[in-house]
DNA sequence: ATGAAAGCGCTAACAG
DNA sequence: CTGTTAGCGCTTTCAT
């Protein structure tokens, strides 16, 4: 048995002796047709097992009904974007748009690839978790009226549509919840710092400090690459120095793996020794070992709010950018 | 600024005085062309940003050339799949593939609605994890010698390529330990019991208490959906019988975590009051409370292994199918 | 209510 | 070495 090329439009219309604009119009159910005919389509369609090819349609349609969205996660290895993926495709499905999803792991010429593919899709908008003010592309596409909004970082450099979370306080929150547990030497292990919400989170850190009256210690203040391993490291080498650290926030939930495999390493108790609040909650932090104090993202309702964004966008590219800024919560568990 | 459209082969063909399939050859690097016109179409390309569109493209080109595969893995959610997911996506982009990602969540209309989504986008091939065996769809499509890997899971009622651990010996290591360590009374909570890997883990189990004079209870054996919840759940009926269980083996990461959260509320000691050892290690496996016994699955090479088989089939969809079998190792850690 | 035909952007004969 | 043209499968005027 041969590979069977799937049906098409003409076969349809052939095997219901009607033309293909009227296999067309019951598929899309534009027009009136008469019943008699309608019938015959649609035994013709189910007979056939047809199904729409979508590269056609989309080839076809102009932008903004092609029923397609891009979506630009930086790491899908990172838990919280993946509920924002589900809360995408969740809100997404329902409307009836496909999602067509890329990863690009931090690096920005993978972002790049990324965006120019989708594009090259004929994607009728994007949802973007921009890595980079320097990725001009991105800039270039909102000031070019193309349907995008980011999530979880915003462009500074231009207004656009974007849903995050509030940063600053969340940050604020968790590190006065160390100094009132009595800590006054407390490390902040940041991501990529040319990430907005690395920079926001210190902002939180700083004014949570500087409000208690701590000095602001820059050997205290580290910034990896937002991955597992650059956590463990820069754990370590807080933990070297001369004055550690008592107390640890970390910028995300594999920075804080990383933080947690290097004490544990160590052979470290915590809170006793070191204590830590990690960005981002986890399906597994209560499981750890103590059970972790956390931020907790809504990740899921991130993904749809910034699609319901989107698919307005789509219809009025022009409308005013609009800011969503969703609630950070801080889970006291039991390593603080 | 309005939306500027992109640039297309005949603007491009325009702007360097040439016919479009002049262009198109220097695009492809199929043909000679002069020098002179070569330079003149590279500039003109250059000047107008150029990118080839894909929908088009993939309309145009028969199966087999059009640079796309689908990837269905039933859930993101699960650490053990985005493994996967890499591994297929570095491949796939090393050999200029973009990979159309869906994850169905275990259901199964949902993986139905993922499956036509691919195929009307076009895909050359497909890489899947079945979910089931009543999923006549994928089965049909090997029959028509549609390039199609199986991933984590086989198909039962026919031949096709697949790339898995060795599940059953995996199992069965695990449980052995577990009897090493003195455990008469070890409980299985599997996944969907619908699906190969939940089968074979079982087996596994049986004949490693068969071999050490254990018998089978069946009250010991339970079957959920392989998500967190039923984890949890499972694990509490397990706990509550009269006679429950010493140890657990639990049938893959998310069920795990379930469990342990509910071993974690009731306050048991691990491995005192109850031993664990998951099927799927984790990067947060050694941060766990206490650091988990597990079996490690290379998620990574599986992805890149079906890669390869699926690149392969593309070339020469009648090549008799090839099943290859990875290696799942134990990691012996504190929770046994 | 239905059909004919143009065209989305691209590739690959075919002809020169 | 280069141009002309057909056609991938679909939607949408424009006729009728």
């Amino acid at each position: 048995m041969k590979t069977a090329k799937s049906a098409s439009l003409r076969d349809v219309a052939k095997r219901s002796k009607v033309s293909v604009s009227t296999v067309s119009r019951v598929i899309n159910k534009t027009g009136n047709i008469d019943p008699e005919t309608l019938r015959r389509v649609q035994k013709a369609i189910k007979a056939l097992d047809y199904k729409p090819n979508r590269v056609a349609q989309r080839l076809r349609l102009p932008s903004g009904q092609r029923k397609l969205i891009g979506l630009l996660v930086p790491d899908i290895q990172n838990p919280f974007y993946v509920d924002v993926v589900k809360g995408v495709e969740a809100l997404a499905h329902e409307k009836g748009y496909a999602v067509f999803m890329g990863s690009f792991g931090q690096e920005e010429d993978k972002e790049a690839m990324y965006l120019d593919l989708m594009l090259s899709e004929s994607v009728d908008g994007l949802i973007v978790a921009p890595s980079n003010e320097k990725q001009n592309k991105i800039v270039e596409l909102v000031k070019n009226e193309f349907p995008l909004v980011c999530v979880d970082r915003s462009l500074s450099v231009i207004d656009s549509d974007v849903v995050l979370v509030n940063n600053v306080q969340a940050a604020f929150d968790a590190v006065e919840h160390l100094v009132q547990r009595g800590h006054k030497r407390i490390a902040y292990i940041g991501g990529l710092p040319t990430i907005s919400t690395t920079v926001e989170r210190n902002e939180g850190y700083v004014r949570a400090l500087t409000k208690h009256g701590i000095e602001i210690d820059k050997e205290l203040i580290r910034f990896g690459d937002s991955k597992h391993e650059s956590g463990k490291m820069l754990a370590g080498e807080l933990l070297d120095l001369p004055k550690p650290p008592t107390a640890l926030f970390t910028g995300n939930s594999l920075i804080t793996l990383g933080a947690l495999e290097t004490i544990h390493t160590r052979r470290m108790r915590i809170p006793e020794d070191i204590a830590i609040v990690g960005f981002d909650d986890m399906p597994w932090s209560i499981s750890l070992n103590p059970p972790l104090t956390a931020v907790s993202q809504p990740g899921y309702e991130i993904g749809k709010r910034a699609t319901e964004m989107l698919l307005h966008r789509i219809v009025d590219p022009q409308r005013k950018p609009v800011r969503v800024s969703l609630n950070a919560e801080l889970i006291i568990r039991k390593s603080t």
